[in-house]
DNA sequence: ACCTGAACACCGTTCAAGT
DNA sequence: ACCTGAACACCGTTCAAGT
């Protein structure tokens, strides 16, 4: 929860209208799943009021703009990412950290657009930001490189999210695969070749860890040099 | 150049109106003139025709509707990735490439958020990722690891351009110091402890290289191995 | 055949009018 | 004081009317 939000309203005149909303959160979690379900956008004032039911100006209450809708669903998405890692290694605390970041940001792809447009310094994002943090700082990394790191695998698994998560992924990999193969093999010798491999590296687990592993690797790399010689 | 669009239309009626608009190309970069400047929002079909010295429906023409206009602009971004590399040392190869990809990108934030939305499978894009798969093959990698890497190297640079490099680094940056060391430190000691490391992150050349240099090390790292072992 | 201005169906937001 | 419908200033695109 970011904030006390009014939860009281329901009570006062629940029956009338579909799904009347309750709070800004509430009116926040209605738009991200317009948004991630038909495209950015397709989210317009009149639509979201509607599902909510409320009139299109009776939105106006929660938010005071656009812009300011955005910010509560970006906030509403980074409540999602899981910051509860397992007891041991460092290595795969951090994995599964980032690995819950991406899971999150792929169920809410309308979140990595808008953040895309604007740093949103929610509290569920610091959140995440803390919980990498000190999962490093314990590991043994110093203050400027576990921040450097972080913001590393941070960057990794919002590029997955936005890149990588195709709306339709194996429709993407068929057309993928299909234009690779039918350019000029003169020109393009190795796509050509490896129309599948690439195809397959579009979406995808596999496509993903191969990434992880090799930041994580040599951090760890990093982290026993750093070890044997302070 | 991507195809033979028409270029000898300045010829005819050069005078009238400013600017005049010979081809596709040219009206894919005013648009993209036009939204890396001022948003992707800020671009309409009503004052892209102005620039180009057309009314609003001779847009029409040149592209069925936005949509196209979109992949012309992501299209012509594209081809200003340098691919032209150093010679020699293959770790040099790829870190040239990439970082090139990055400043292509970052000159065109719009064609980042266009990219975003759906694949985009260009020519000048195609180009690159030949370029990069080749760099790998010569160095010794296998097909699919080479394909693979790549795609990690390619979404890094996307990520950086996309989340690394606000329209107002310094204004970010200092936003981002005043929001962390606000933040209550028994809930968030890392990063009240890091606010000025964590605010460094957020764009800039050294970042950018610290994560390259992670995945590139881990990269040549696999290579010895398995040249070790085959 | 080529181009264009008016028009249509939107959308975010203001504002006066309701209760 | 709270909510809302009409209205305004947009925008993408269609289409009939011009040359």
């Amino acid at each position: 929860m970011i904030e006390g939000a009014p939860m009281n309203r329901r009570s006062a005149a629940a029956e009338r209208g579909p799904a009347r909303a309750a709070s800004r959160e509430q009116i926040a979690w209605a738009a991200l799943a317009i948004s991630d379900e038909h495209g950015i956008d397709s989210l317009n004032m009149r639509r979201l009021a509607a599902e909510v039911g409320l009139s299109p100006m009776g939105l106006y209450r929660y938010f005071r703009n656009k812009e300011e809708l955005y910010e509560g669903m970006v906030a509403a998405a980074s409540e999602e990412v899981a910051v509860d890692l397992p007891e041991g290694d460092w290595r795969e605390r951090i994995r599964a950290l980032v690995r819950g970041m991406r899971v999150a940001l792929e169920r809410h792809p309308s979140a990595v657009e808008l953040r895309l447009r604007r740093p949103m310094l929610t509290e569920g994002a610091l959140r995440v930001t803390e919980t990498g943090l000190s999962a490093l700082r314990n590991a043994g990394f110093d203050r400027a490189t576990a921040t450097r790191a972080f913001r590393t695998l941070w960057l990794y698994a919002f590029a997955s999210a936005a890149f990588n998560a195709p709306r339709a992924p194996e429709e993407t990999r068929r057309l993928a695969r299909a234009t690779l193969s039918a350019l000029p093999p003169d020109r393009f010798p190795e796509m050509t070749a490896a129309a599948d491999e690439a195809a397959a590296t579009m979406s995808g687990d596999e496509q993903f860890d191969f990434g992880l592993d090799l930041l994580v690797d040599s951090l760890e790399r990093r982290l026993d040099a750093s070890g044997a010689t302070g």
